[in-house]
DNA sequence: GCCAACGTTGGC
DNA sequence: GCCAACGTTGGC
């Protein structure tokens, strides 16, 4: 069982949304690296659920992959916001996952104090100018997140 | 295959 | 709202 970050912008779609939805397609992905590790997620997943460009960015909650990757049906909407017209149904560029809604942390944990946290220097949220929107965390980096959002 | 121009991400 | 950093596009 692997672990991961997952960026999403709360009015776009937030933990509450999610929360709401029960089970919900991780849509939207255009970047191949990020792809390439959704490709990668497993049913039984654990993520962790991020909020970015708000007021406050940080860690929000927890949810598990539903559904392991499976071509994102927007990219073949010419109607939809991500439309990719050089996709193609028999050779599809993006990738999707399912999640499941996990938990809301009662206290988020915000981007401030993650980049505080010597464990996570090499996580790529923290470093410089990294803009990846999914990422794998490690064992070590997960135990560390878990033991700092239980001492909040 | 280089690289300038452009668009996007996302913290602040 | 600003803008640094980065990815992508397309001319050559």
């Amino acid at each position: 069982m692997a672990y991961w970050l997952m960026k999403s912008e709360p009015e776009t779609f937030g933990i509450e949304h999610l929360k709401a939805r029960g089970t919900a397609l991780w849509d939207g992905v255009r970047n191949y690296q990020a792809r390439n590790f959704l490709r990668q997620m497993a049913v039984g997943d654990e993520a962790l659920f991020y909020h970015s460009n708000t007021k406050v960015p940080g860690i929000v909650g927890q949810m598990t992959i539903s559904r392991a990757g499976y071509p994102d049906p927007t990219q073949f909407d010419p109607h939809h916001k991500y439309y990719d017209p050089k996709s193609t149904l028999d050779n599809p560029r993006w990738t999707g996952v399912d999640v499941k809604f996990g938990e809301i942390w009662s206290k988020q944990l915000p981007l401030e104090q993650l980049r505080l946290m010597p464990e996570l220097e090499s996580l790529a949220l923290v470093r410089r100018g990294n803009r990846l929107s999914l990422m794998p965390v490690s064992p070590a980096e997960w135990q560390a997140i878990m033991k700092k959002h239980q001492s909040l």
